[in-house]
DNA sequence: GGGTCTTGCGCG
DNA sequence: AAAGCGCGCAAGACCC
């Protein structure tokens, strides 16, 4: 059963349809007041709740202690219906952009006429938002696309990674603002007041001013700081760390010091903890479908950045643990997969790059890294770019498919991930380029047009393999989340729970006692996700799991 | 005084 | 050894 909630002024009104779409009887009204009650009550016969965005219904009920078991998010489903190719003929699909095509879908409001607002430049007419009309055609557009099972796994795991998000900003990353403390003090000094540099920080710059000779030099100005180096006769072309570092000269070694402890006061210091962390967690915004591959994205205090310095901040409540997990090498294993490349898929029955090592094809693990990492982005020189040939003579399936996702990204077009998910197309200048280099190109113009074009090709080669990831992923954390909340009873956060999520890698808070089960549904969810995407394709995703106090300690 | 671009670096 | 994907953020540079 499907229950579709629609915002009025007064609360809620609930219509219900059967798993078939078809509709269920009358609308029932709910006031404001009486809406997680009401929700919980209907809960028990475990409805997919429909709505228009997950963010606008889903706090509230989880401040009210009401935890859901699935939903549709209409918002987010909409913007992969809209560019899918496996929907593209659909109504939907057809239809002139409106309110469900914006980043966040508006609010009922009075009806007006004419241009509302805009999206990428183009007027979008207003609309009132009707979740029933939408879930509708959706429904059509699921059902008469090729393959309905694909996309409508696609976006049951999208809309579970809406729930996902914000029970983990509901949750919180537990935070020690003291062992932060500690470690900000031990590596920078004691917190300055004012504007002044902590003492470390000061340091490292008299050491670099006597290194030069002068004290006309600002490490926070990269300009400044790239003059400052040529007056002291070195040859650098930018002040990135990895220039120079091949550099010898008494100034580097501080000035990488400086650099390496600037980042962590600007980006995770006194003031990130003073904003981001409140009541002993953190809890930033993620952002479900925030990249155009589907991974996510997150919003404030670079939740998707956590530096590996501060994780140790990072600690299970007393008498639980965080359990720790990653897919291991799981682009590669996507790629094979993807490609049906059983040779690969051989290689990848223990440690993915010894099996490549094993098969011949490279020396060493490290350059297997770096020859399945130059295949997923298009390497064409350096180390990647040398070890491809070799590459793609031992592994020519998962090669030839990377390959045909690039060259349709440099003719424009664009690629789907295996459960449906498309990438966008290229947008008006870039057609302007390759049209007028293909007209009356001046060999500088074809230059730039071929540059462009491969450029593409390179971000559509990736997108086919980062966005399958994204997929598994997601399909991993919902029957996941589904089996954690089976391991206890009680209220949500008194049961194990996810509490972070990064691309390929998730934390669940737990109970101590229950840190074994959950390892085990770790490995189980992974093992399901792999045969909802790829069926029997012979891929295994491995995952690797810590039980531990602190995130500093996994890995 | 604001807004936007650039640089550099953190994560996968 | 330093190119090749996807992001967010802070600070300075640069503009009006």
């Amino acid at each position: 059963m499907y229950v579709v909630l629609t915002r009025t002024a007064r609360g809620a009104t609930a219509l219900r349809f059967d798993d078939s779409r078809a509709r269920l009887g009358g609308a029932d009204a709910i006031a404001t007041a009486e809406l997680p009650a009401w929700v919980e009550r209907l809960e028990r016969e475990h409805p997919r709740w429909v709505w228009d965005d997950t963010t606008r219904w889903y706090p509230h009920l989880l401040a009210a202690g009401v935890r859901v078991g699935r939903c549709v998010d209409l918002r987010l489903c909409h913007a992969i219906l809209r560019t899918s190719a496996l929907t593209a003929e659909s109504a939907l699909a057809r239809a002139p952009r409106g309110p469900w095509d914006a980043a966040t879908p508006l609010l009922e409001r009075p009806e007006t006429h004419g241009v509302l607002f805009e999206l990428d430049d183009d007027p979008v007419i207003d609309a009132p938002i009707d979740p029933v009309a939408e879930f509708v055609l959706q429904g059509e557009a699921i059902a008469d696309s090729e393959q309905p099972g694909r996309i409508g796994l696609l976006l049951a795991a999208e809309s579970a990674g809406a729930l996902i998000a914000c029970e983990m900003k509901f949750a919180g990353l537990p935070w020690k603002n003291d062992v932060h403390e500690r470690l900000l003090a031990d590596l920078l000094g004691p917190r300055p007041v004012g504007v002044e540099r902590p003492a470390r920080l000061q340091k490292l710059l008299d050491d670099m001013r006597l290194a030069v000779g002068s004290t006309e030099i600002n490490p926070d100005s990269p300009a400044d700081l790239l003059k400052a180096l040529r007056r002291a006769g070195l040859d650098v072309a930018s002040t990135r760390s990895w220039e120079l570092k091949q550099l010898s000269h008494p100034v580097i070694a501080p000035l990488l010091e400086y650099k390496k402890l600037s980042r962590l006061l600007t980006a995770n210091g006194w003031n990130w903890l003073d904003t981001w962390v409140a009541d002993g967690r953190f809890r930033p915004d993620y952002v479900p479908g925030g990249a155009a591959t589907g991974r996510w994205g997150a919003n404030g205090g670079g939740a998707l950045q956590l530096p590996k310095q501060v994780r140790g901040a990072v600690v299970a409540d007393p008498g639980w643990k965080l359990v720790v997990a990653d897919a291991a090498q799981l682009e590669p294993r996507i790629l094979t997969a993807l490609s049906g490349d059983r040779r690969m898929a051989e290689a990848g029955r223990g440690d993915l790059y010894e099996g490549i090592v094993a098969s011949g094809a490279v020396k060493s693990r490290a350059d297997a890294k770096v020859a399945m990492l130059g295949a997923m982005y298009g390497a064409t020189a350096g180390e990647g770019g040398r070890l491809m040939p070799a590459l793609t003579r031992a592994f020519p399936d998962a090669i030839a498919m990377v390959e045909a996702a690039a060259r349709a990204g440099e003719r424009g077009e664009s690629v789907t991930t295996q459960l449906g998910r498309s990438s966008p197309l290229p947008g008006e200048d870039w057609r302007e380029l390759q049209e007028s280099a293909a007209a009356d190109g001046t060999e500088a113009l074809r230059r730039a047009a071929r540059g462009q074009a491969r450029s593409w090709g390179r971000f559509t080669r990736n997108f086919i393999v980062q966005g399958t990831a994204a997929e598994w992923a997601l399909c991993w954390m919902a029957g996941l989340r589904g089996r954690l909340w089976e391991l206890s009873g009680g209220s949500f956060v008194e049961r194990p729970h996810l509490v972070f999520f990064l691309h390929d890698e998730v934390i669940v808070h737990a109970p101590a006692a229950l840190a074994d089960s959950v390892v085990e549904q770790l490995r189980d969810a992974a093992a399901e996700a792999g045969r909802l995407i790829f069926g029997a394709m012979p891929v295994q995703f491995p995952i690797t799991t810590a039980v531990v106090d602190d995130y500093g300690q996994a890995k």
